[in-house]
DNA sequence: CGCATGACTGAGAGCGCTTCCCGTACGCGG
DNA sequence: CCGCGTACGGGAAGCGCTCTCAGTCATGCG
């Protein structure tokens, strides 16, 4: 690679010169040389090479108006964000399927509520084609932003309102929490469980309401005392759990909406000498690699596929500005991904 | 807000012609209002409002040259990444810095030893103005890949190869890994232990390094017996737990080099009902409060501010820019943070 | 053999912005 | 009241690239 003199970077002028043909034909060559002949394309490949040149970005958007940018926007208040094994995994397939696309990876982290102004401001401002964004609660204002800034979005986990009638449909993926629920709920059944009772997530969070409507889908006339409402947490698993002990020491099985709750639970289980799964089976949601496989005993839990959830998201905003740009191929859709019970000791 | 008409956002020009102004002062106004009359910087301001003007990131990045954009790389092939609190507290330090000053956060995951081509290529392109990188192993390749391309970068930790004489200095943000392990191994010390063994990171990263050099500090003609390594993993630290109380039985206390490894340890003992800190004090290094706060008994630690050490990297990359850019104010240095001895039960 | 047709290539016009340079208008002192 | 100096505003030149449009050349057919 030619060693770059401070400064300044060959330009398509040079190239063309240096393979004696016009800057267009170079600009042709250097997009994919449809139209230009073989000799030709061969000579400008060369001069590319020869003087390691690159193109300027920023003149290429000037012209195109496509920025060839991705923002992802995480508006999480709570400390969970990266922290959480979710949205790494979530953005690590994000920036593969990216990457494969030749697209950057801007990130938008919201610090607090005063934050979205900068955001609007930012999605508004031509920076990136598209953004994916992470729909979490209820009265989140991102939607309302990007609509307004004309930016194409995917969100990742079903956005709340995409129940309201007559909201236009946005795409999203997200994963079939009601069915993985359901299968989870059912498998605890079959295995002669009688009293199963559900941690359940936020209720301003779809993706732990779904959970909560799949466990309810088995037990149709369920008893509101064998449901708790925790927050996603290890600490607010355990508390989960404690309430619903005290409420129902006869219970035999627990549906966690999380696999962070599900080792809280299970935390409590053990400091109360209940075995698990002898006394009281657990079934966890998520399959995250970091709790479910190495908690005591290894949590029986719902797996999906976040990485592939993350690329999935960015594909099909790929698709959707592709559409934009030429016009054809057909609207991206919202995307279920399958969820699958994995079987270990705790069920 | 002005709503968009689709496709065409106003430009100087507009801003200009309704300020009743030339480009140049609207210009000028824009950026600054430096050496423009209050009433016309008040004219153009009204129209920059009335239109919902914002400028053109990519004709002013095409004219300055400066994109206003900075990257984050982040190279470790492990899952440990994002899951990892370090790295997720160290991007929102990031993040927040960068925000301040109107600069974008452009991520660059490395997924595999051949990307590094592909992070040389977009870091050549002129797309962002510096970087901010994890030096983590001996033989990252990305030092030499941001030398030769002439990006400014500033690293988090001390890079490896900081201490070979002739390297040129890079400036870089570290914790007082030494002196905190220092603290800590004295601090058992005090507390009467005196076969105090350690449980070490990966010999390829500094931090370990120093780590292990401060509780040599202290322990000055340590038994090879007593310590052990680990590979900042909570299993390893398990592993490495074990290890030891085989090999020394009689140990009384250990100095572990980070929490995730501490909480294996701790794992271990309980496992053998070792108690501490009664029988064997534990302290460990980080005080990530996913962990040390919550283990059993809670750990005692090393605290260093990681948040304030990502805003610290961006500070400097900010400076030496703008320094690139006036040629004046001192070259940016290598911060090294202070560390603080957290009490908990452990020790 | 001549002209029409198609396939390529080249010239040039901007994309929206910053900034240099020059003209001018205003300020002040004499 | 007039001259000069200073500071501010305006014109214009690009930054590097894409893409339309027109021109060129070789070929195929009548």
């Amino acid at each position: 690679m030619p060693e770059q003199s401070p400064g300044s970077r060959p330009t398509l002028e040079a190239v063309a010169a240096r393979a004696g043909v016009s800057r267009a034909t170079a600009s042709r060559v250097v997009n994919g040389g449809d139209g230009v002949r073989k000799p030709l394309v061969d000579k400008v490949l060369k001069a590319v090479d020869e003087l390691g040149y690159i193109p300027n970005h920023a003149a290429r958007t000037l012209v195109t108006r496509r920025t060839g940018a991705v923002a992802v926007v995480i508006a999480e208040p709570e400390i969970r964000i990266f922290s959480d094994p979710f949205f790494s995994q979530q953005i690590r397939g994000i920036s593969k399927e990216l990457t494969a696309h030749d697209t950057q990876l801007v990130l938008l982290l919201v610090e607090g509520p005063g934050d979205f102004d900068r955001i609007a401001r930012y999605l508004s401002g031509g920076h990136v084609d598209g953004a994916l964004a992470f729909s979490l609660h209820t009265d989140d204002p991102l939607p309302a932003i990007t609509r307004r800034a004309g930016i194409p979005t995917v969100y990742g986990g079903r956005p709340s309102w995409t129940a309201d009638p007559g909201d236009q449909a946005v795409p999203y993926v997200d994963a079939d929490n009601r069915g993985g629920a359901r299968v989870a709920v059912q498998y605890l059944r079959d295995l002669g469980r009688e009293r199963i009772a559900h941690i359940g997530g936020p209720p301003d969070q779809t993706s732990a309401m779904d959970r909560l409507d799949g466990y309810r889908d088995v037990l149709i006339d369920v008893d509101p005392t064998l449901v708790a409402e925790g927050g996603f947490t290890v600490e607010s698993g355990a508390r989960a759990m404690a309430e619903l002990l005290e409420r129902r020491p006869d219970l035999d099985a627990v549906f966690v909406a999380n696999d962070l709750m599900a080792s809280g639970a299970l935390r409590v289980l053990r400091e109360r000498g209940v075995a698990v799964p002898e006394q009281v089976a657990i079934v966890g949601f998520d399959d995250m690699d970091s709790v479910a496989a190495t908690t005591d005993p290894p949590l029986t839990t719902v797996n999906q596929d976040i990485e592939g959830q993350g690329r999935l998201m960015a594909r099909l905003l790929l698709r959707g500005l592709d559409r934009d740009r030429t016009g054809n191929g057909p609207a991206p859709d919202s995307v279920i991904t399958p969820t699958t019970l994995v079987r270990r000791a705790s069920a």
